[in-house]
RNA sequence: GGGCGAAUAGCUCAAUUGGUUAGAGCACCACGUUUACACCGUGGGGGUUAGGGGUUCGAGUCCCUUUUCGCCUACCA
């Protein structure tokens, strides 16, 4: 044993070592990835994470699936880049500090106006950018850090205006009139895609609108029904369909196919549907006819509550079978009736302030916000009688994903992108295999959502963002318009490209500005143009973001070289918002695709199937998890769970401060302050503690026992490689011939071969899981449970010494390149010391190896090394080892007593496992008394029946009858139901015709070997029942 | 309403194109400190693959259907 080694503790002390070795790496640049024409590229552009805030599980699993790949590129010989950064996150980091602001100082944002609150989240960025990439490095990421980007930085502020203008100039980027979701709490639009829809409850209220003059015959009023009355104020018509006699017989027609198509069990849902629509054809239809005549003739009603004549029209919007069959049409806060209002050409009342309150239209509900609004007006309409009945009703109401408040549909002034041929260039980009999602069935989400083409809305009504750099100025007549454009199509800027000039009908003139220039602002500004004070979404720039990184609109030779990226690894949310947005924006910069395949990981949920999310307080901070478990146990767990097929079920607990004993997360303990430790019956605090007394509690990591496996397997490799040092003293590297050598290490090297082409295969198509089981199996249960057992008596002999050690630390040597990319820190550690025993130990070179695993090249896969035979041969060694164990078991017999065996085989079979007799001895703890094929049996014997072999364990001073005989029983029934269902199928004609020659051969075989299993298992019995 | 996915041991997950007795880890039971590791070793118990049909010589796997759950998506006044 080598002195040196007794200062290896027999744990990794992730928490000493971690960031020393990380620290090294950056100093020796292990991460840089420069242009090197050489050499191909690799490149991956990270989802640069929000700066609002800490990064949680979700981001630990995408960062390790990323830097798996990049460090395994990179040990392959690539230049390998993974480009780092964050993203500013528009509406979401305002929102969380305006947030703050109000609960700290109590102010808003117009209390501090543009320029300070933008230096407030500036200050929030800071902070959080910092806490996001120290935690990225506490997990190991090999970003090259020198390349670190923001998404409001200047380089990316670069390609933002590049990008505007040329969309500008193509004419994709227009202004509009259009209705948008409006957040009343952030006071800004939001797109549909920051919009989730909840189930609230309600009411249905039913109002009447009168005629003004109703003729005789004709109804006084009509009714109709709405879920939020205060729009009425902004109402401009009331719509009936203009043929309902055609439009129910239509519904009519769709409702019988419907019926005719459905189950047993639908049927009568669709049969009372239909027996409805009969009686509305009797009852309401005669109505609703008279009614479209009445619109026809241009008929007007009076709006209650205001003084307001608005007419009764006639449009397909309004549907017979629903309801009065009349609607009440509010354009300017309804996305169905502002198409109405485009093809009834009717005026749009806009009825609301910013803030949520109630405009100067809204006569005398002027001021109130829209929920007061709604019970003042059921109340007014209740006292004239115009409310005709009220029902409860469960609403699904679009809220505004950013504030959780209500979404109030706005008509306002917004910017946005032509989609059409962008759109289409995505689409196209993976329909013809240019990017590839992986798992394939992503891809039709991403079609469909690309397939609608609607226009981008790229406004946003914040201040924290890339403002969008255009200069506008309104006029009322369209000649003065034309006027100013002409003078601006006169200046030399616009002839060299600088700037581009639109009208937007009637009379605005737009002026975009390719890039920052004082100058040509304040000359624009002297034309009386004034800046827009929108700022673009926040998905504009991270769109840009795989060619914006490496300094486009400047073609770098970082751009030459690494785009397009090769591989994009990111969560299945945002393959709409953000994947698709930089593949149409990369054809459009660069006429090449941002990168070629895209991998889709799986979300991590916690015990109850539920997203983590902070605000739930499931949440899981990867620093916590690391603190207890290390990093290389966070990346190593992570990569076990992450299947293809399925979300992770993540079971969570808080880590009692005082005991260390894991507490179960419950979906009722976790939104507490305090919990109480199962345990110690102390208590801890939570992320919930606010008051002083809370807080004087200490809190309580919050972690997963799910990483005790991958903690487990790090201490595992850990100690088999202090094994393996312990006993290099004296090493030499020895040159081996690989036809000759023992069993056991041409079984390693099999193995080992196999499993590097594995991991590395498994990696490249995403299968993590697969990988990290491969090598977790290679090296805890080959490895470690035999070769390293198979090794001990080996150290001890002279003779074979030097040659086991070579094979030791060869192995020890590609484990850990192997590991490296999902371990990096422990198998740094390693490789370190292990230089120390063996500085060259590759079996195939002489060359030392390099100064870091990180830059060692990933192993070579030996084809010529892969020998099924051999493991065949080598799984008989197994399959006694486990008899013998279990016989050693079930008969209760010590350790330390030695069995005697004997074994009926081939001289083949003898001349193959005999030599291995010396490891049945040392871990089994029997000894061959002889390997014949007719040996002699001891008189009282355990027989195992084996594939071509049998083994009698000699049991004369053992022997336990019951425990024997029970053993020999359990067999047998196995054995027998076996036999049963093997015959079944061998007797049926039908298998044996049809089924392929091969099957039914090793049917025949398996057959005729449990027969004789059986045959020895039965006599066996009857030998034990005479004892 | 439409679409996608899932349901396998107490728990978390596997299982190539359909082909022996459905596998791991954790947990559980028994035994055990033996030249690395108790974050360990050896052995064991534990499954009607959600229910019901079908195709097939053969189904966890393919088809139909029911149930439950998750996600995306939609205009029901």
């Amino acid at each position: 044993m080598n002195a040196e080694t007794h200062e290896i503790p027999n744990r990794f002390d992730f928490a000493a070592s971690a960031t020393e070795i990380y620290d090294s790496w950056l100093k020796h640049g292990c991460f840089n990835a420069d242009v090197d024409k050489s050499k191909k590229p690799f490149t991956i552009v990270i989802p640069p994470p929000n700066v609002t805030g800490a990064l949680h599980l979700g981001h630990a699993l995408n960062n390790t699936l990323q830097d798996i790949q990049i460090r395994l590129h990179r040990m392959q010989g690539y230049v390998a880049l993974w480009m780092p950064g964050t993203d500013h996150a528009g509406i979401a980091t305002q929102a969380v500090v305006e947030r703050r602001l109000k609960e700290v100082e109590n102010k808003t944002r117009h209390d501090l106006g543009r320029d300070k609150l933008v230096e407030r989240i500036w200050e929030w960025k800071e902070q959080y950018e910092k806490r996001i990439l120290g935690q990225l490095q506490r997990m190991g990421c090999s970003c090259d850090w020198r390349r670190t980007r923001f998404t409001l930085d200047e380089m990316c502020a670069k390609a933002v205006r590049t990008t505007f203008f040329d969309l500008f100039s193509k004419g994709l980027i227009y202004r509009g009139k259009r209705l948008v979701n409006w957040d009343a709490y952030l006071q800004t639009a939001v797109s549909d895609d920051e919009v989730f829809t909840e189930t609230v409850k309600g009411n249905f209220f039913h109002l009447r609108y009168p005629f003004d003059s109703p003729q005789p015959g004709e109804p006084t009023f009509v009714t109709v029904a709405t879920t939020r009355p205060e729009t009425m104020l902004g109402d401009t018509a009331v719509a009936v369909h203009p043929d309902p006699v055609a439009a129910l017989d239509k519904h009519e027609r769709l409702l019988q196919e419907k019926l005719q198509a459905a189950t047993a069990k639908d049927q009568p849902a669709i049969q009372s549907q239909l027996d409805e629509l009969a009686a509305r054809k009797v009852e309401v239809l005669p109505q609703l006819v008279l009614l479209a005549q009445m619109a026809r003739d241009g008929r007007k009603l009076r709006l209650p509550l205001t003084d307001r004549e608005i007419p009764l029209v006639a449009d397909v919007w309004a549907k017979p079978e629903l309801g009065s069959g009349c609607v009440k049409i509010t354009p300017a806060h309804d996305p169905n009736d502002y198409e109405v209002a485009l093809r009834c050409s009717l005026p749009m009342i806009n009825i609301m302030n910013p803030d949520g309150t109630i405009n100067e239209n809204g006569g005398s509900f002027v001021g109130l916000p829209m929920a007061k609004a709604r019970l003042k007006i059921v109340e007014a309409l209740d006292a004239i009688e115009l409310l005709e009945k009220t029902e409860d009703r469960e609403i699904e109401l679009k809220h505004s994903d950013r504030s959780k408040t209500p979404i109030e549909p706005y008509l306002a002034d917004q910017w946005f992108v032509r989609m059409e041929q962008l759109a289409q260039s995505a689409m196209d980009a993976v329909t013809n295999g240019d990017v590839k999602i992986f798992p394939p069935r992503y891809a039709s989400g991403y079609l469909d959502w690309l397939g609608e083409k609607r226009d981008w809305p790229v406004g946003r009504q914040l201040w924290w963002g890339h403002q969008i750099p255009i200069w506008s100025r309104s006029f009322e007549l369209p000649a003065d318009a034309q006027s100013l454009k002409f003078k601006i199509e006169a200046m030399p800027e616009l002839s060299v490209g600088l700037i581009n000039v639109s009208i937007e009908e009637p009379s605005t003139v737009h002026v975009c500005i390719r890039s920052e220039d004082a100058g040509l602002e304040t000359k624009l500004q002297s034309l009386g143009l004034v800046r827009q004070a929108d700022v673009l979404d926040t998905w504009f720039s991270s769109a840009l973001w795989p060619h914006s990184t490496l300094g486009w609109p400047e073609q770098t030779p970082e751009l030459e070289y690494f785009y397009p990226t090769s591989t994009l690894i990111t969560s299945r949310d945002i393959i709409t918002l953000w994947v698709a947005r930089m593949v149409l924006m990369g054809l459009n910069n660069m006429g090449k695709v941002p990168f070629q395949e895209v991998f889709i990981h799986p979300k991590i949920l916690d015990g109850y199937g539920e997203t983590m999310s902070k605000s739930k307080g499931n949440g899981v901070d990867p620093l916590d998890v690391i603190n207890k478990f290390g990093p290389d146990a966070l990346r190593f767990g992570l990569t076990w769970l992450c299947t293809e097929t399925q979300d992770v079920r993540m079971p969570v607990q808080f880590e009692c401060p005082h005991c260390e004993a894991l507490v179960n997360q419950t979906k009722d303990n976790r939104s507490k302050p305090l919990v109480l430790c199962d345990k110690c019956k102390k208590s801890f605090s939570t992320q919930w503690a606010e008051t002083e007394s809370d807080k004087a509690q200490p809190k309580a990591p919050v972690v997963s026992e799910r990483f005790e496996v991958a903690r487990n397997f790090v201490n595992k490799l850990w100690n088999a490689s202090r094994f393996v040092m312990m006993n290099l003293e004296g090493f030499q590297p020895t040159k081996v011939d690989f036809d000759n050598l023992p069993l056991e290490d041409q079984w390693i090297l099999s193995r080992l071969a196999t499993v590097t082409k594995t991991v590395q295969s498994e990696i490249k198509l995403f299968r993590y899981a697969e990988a990290a089981r491969a090598v977790y199996d290679f090296a805890w249960d080959h490895f470690c449970s035999l070769y390293v057992e198979m090794a001990k008596p080996r150290l001890q002999d002279p003779v074979a010494r030097q040659l086991v050690q070579q094979i030791l630390a060869h192995c020890l040597d590609s484990m850990l390149r192997l590991l490296h990319p999902i371990m990096p820190f422990v198998t740094e550690s390693i490789w370190q010391q292990l230089a120390r025993f063996a500085p060259t130990r590759d079996l195939h070179s002489d060359t030392p190896p390099s100064q870091w695993v990180i830059l060692a090249p990933w192993p070579a896969v030996h084809d010529e090394h892969i020998r099924p035979k051999v493991e065949k041969q080598f799984s008989h060694f197994v399959d006694i080892l486990g008899a013998i164990r279990e016989i050693r078991s079930r008969q209760n017999i010590g350790p330390k007593e030695s069995l005697k065996f004997c074994v009926r085989c081939e001289p083949a079979m003898k001349q193959l496992l005999a030599p291995m007799a010396t490891f049945i001895e040392s871990m089994a703890g029997a000894t061959a008394t002889e390997w014949s094929t007719s040996p002699t049996a001891p008189s009282i014997n355990a027989h195992i029946g084996i594939e071509q072999m049998d083994v009698y364990v000699d049991l004369t001073q053992f022997i336990d009858v019951a425990a024997e005989i029970s053993r020999n029983e359990k067999l047998l029934s196995n054995l027998v139901k076996q036999i049963q269902g093997k015959e079944g199928r061998l007797n049926n004609e039908s298998f044996v015709s049809r089924a392929p020659a091969d099957i039914i051969e090793k049917e025949r075989q398996a057959l005729s070997e449990l027969v004789s299993q059986r045959d020895a298992a039965e006599q066996a019995i009857l030998k034990l029942k005479k004892l």
